[in-house]
DNA sequence: CTGAAAGCGCTTACAG
DNA sequence: CTGAAAGCGCTTACAG
């Protein structure tokens, strides 16, 4: 295999091909091919038919080197299996495809070294925007490299949350409101010690939703139980199972009704209950966040707070793509979406017998 | 904004900066810095210092250009927002970081027209490989440009499915086996009017479960009833829906039990049954494809024919980057794995009362 | 309308 | 070990 300076047959046909065949200039055949610049009708049509026997396609590498810009996005979302992050994926792609543009996906399993690592190579890669869900939600926490990278070295969109003092726009959703009507809903069939399955507190979309629950027991002269709020760290189904294990191993004020903060914890935490026997909502309300396709189909049909993930998806990207398009900057923008509490039978009256199953006593 | 030769201010470093900064040649900095050639440790320690203080970030896009590799796989599946793919996707992701390589992710929606749209803008940028789930089941409808591209243009590897006629290994599970076993376990039960609810019959994964249905059925004496077998073209909840309601709605011959081949096709099943007051397993035995999550969590706990979706995934992308970093041929596998049957209560023994709620008579 | 030449930011023989 | 130069495959002023 001789590495020589010779045309290699397995190489892919270039302009500098399609311009001998034409016997013209590789600047004249790329206007023709590329759709650039002034072109008389027939040389470009006597290029077109040389490019097609050749079966040539032009190399966008070597474009976007010119052009200084690759028509790729970078997606930086927690995990694609969890169906609240595919959806922000789908919709991104789709936005942006309108747009001739690509992505790349990477997942940080909410892993701030994982973000870091892929944060870089897509810088390296010279993607011309980026959309993340960051891991991090503090500035004094954000790795240098991050700090000047989102957002001043590549145009970008946080989704689902934010890192704060990051002059980042953002789109996500209502998360502090969210929780407040879910747990509204829950006083008013009169629990008043609702567990929170966190899947890891640090992250503003959780943060929000603590603080919305808090709100709201507040609200009725309620001092929220810190102690009811288990953060999983995991933010998968092994996380929810673990969270909620440990919040009903108590033995003292244990909870009537649990908020579960997504859509894989919500799954650990049907595992659990299970275990323990305990059935829902005769035995634990339970509400959880995300809406998907299934939950009406579980026993019994989940309540839950939905969020409006394609939205979500399709705002950051058609943002990012304005700005890249139009080579403006990004407006400032905090767009914050509503979340939905969508009612169904997961959540009930609290009963005299809660509780009593385990033999604990409430005491409040 | 003047657009001079002038380094723009808003440009990240290149090379040629730092090396000016050193006082070195480009050559002899971008060893120090690509790690490639010989270099002193000494003067590849003030050439990093220097990258640092600058902020250097080697251009991936100008690397690929002259390596002629663009550290990117291509990905085409048929939707990122079914459970199946995701998990595929991410299997990929997972295996082909390792090697310092990132996924363009291309949804088809099981069109043909975007798979090939996809596949031409994936070659322009020059992807080291690929891997597709196909939307076309034979040679004779692939189109030139697809033919010719699939592994012959760049390594490709086919998931879940594959173009016949075409030589490109590939990775799925044993539909046929897998439709088979589950068949026969309805038979054993005492059904013998299955339907099946489809979501293209021409995508080669769906055609072997269609397979090994027959072929059950066939082993003990029964005829396959074509009628039973409908086509819900979407392969989404709608379809599934739409062929379930279908299907139902025949007053002769009734189904007693349904295969839903794929998780989002059952979903639809089941607001289609949900609707005809139907209960499953009591009046409808019910198995569907690929297990989830919350499968054993609905009502029933789903019977599915479970898939290996992460290891089909792993392994199309471990071949895939064997063949591309070795820079060898891809060995031309048929890899086909395992599919499991996994009972739980959705499908139950055949009653006497099936099919008597709606009022019609089984005649057989 | 067409062509010659420079350049995008790297890597790689080839010299020294 | 270091440097000068060519080249990856395009696009873009600049001439003609």
């Amino acid at each position: 295999m001789s590495q020589s300076r010779q045309r290699d047959q397995e190489r892919p046909p270039t302009l500098e091909d399609v311009a001998q065949r034409v016997k013209l200039s590789v600047a004249t055949t790329g206007r023709a091919l590329g759709g650039y610049g002034r072109i008389s009708p027939a040389t470009k049509e006597r290029v077109l038919q040389a490019a097609k026997e050749l079966n040539y396609h032009p190399n966008a590498i070597a474009r976007g080197m010119k052009e200084r810009r690759t028509r790729t996005i970078g997606l930086i979302v927690g995990n694609i299996l969890n169906p609240f992050f595919s959806t922000i994926v789908r919709a991104s792609e789709d936005t942006v495809s309108h747009y001739g543009f690509n992505v790349i996906v990477c997942n940080t399993d909410e892993n701030p070294e994982k973000e870091l690592a892929h944060a870089k190579i897509l810088f390296e890669r010279r993607v011309d925007g980026l959309i993340v869900a960051p891991t991090i939600f503090d500035n004094r926490r954000a790795s240098e490299v991050v700090k000047d990278y989102y957002g001043k070295q590549v145009p970008t969109v946080f989704v689902d949350r934010i890192i704060r003092g990051i002059m980042v726009p953002s789109v996500s959703s209502d998360n502090a409101a969210g929780a407040y009507e879910a747990t509204q809903h829950l006083l008013e069939l009169g629990h008043k010690r609702i567990g929170v399955i966190v899947g890891k507190c640090s992250l503003t979309s959780m943060e929000g939703r603590i603080a919305g629950y808090k709100r709201a027991l507040r609200d009725v002269g309620l001092e929220p139980d810190e102690t009811l709020i288990t953060d999983a760290i995991d933010v998968g189904v092994r996380g929810g199972y673990a969270a909620t294990h440990e919040l009903l191993k108590r033995q003292q004020n244990k909870p009537t009704a649990l908020l579960a903060l997504n859509n894989l914890l919500v799954v650990g935490a049907l595992n659990a209950l299970k275990e323990a026997e305990l059935h829902v909502p005769k035995d634990m309300s339970l509400i959880c966040w995300d809406d998907f396709e299934l939950a009406a189909h579980l026993t019994p049909p989940l309540t839950v707070v939905d969020q409006p993930a394609y939205s979500i998806g399709s705002l950051a990207a058609e943002q990012l793509m304005k700005a890249i398009t139009q080579n403006t900057k990004l407006e400032p923008l905090e767009v914050s979406l509503k979340q939905q509490l969508i009612v169904r039978q997961s959540t009930s009256r609290i009963s005299s017998s809660v509780g009593s199953k385990k033999g604990a006593r409430t005491k409040r």
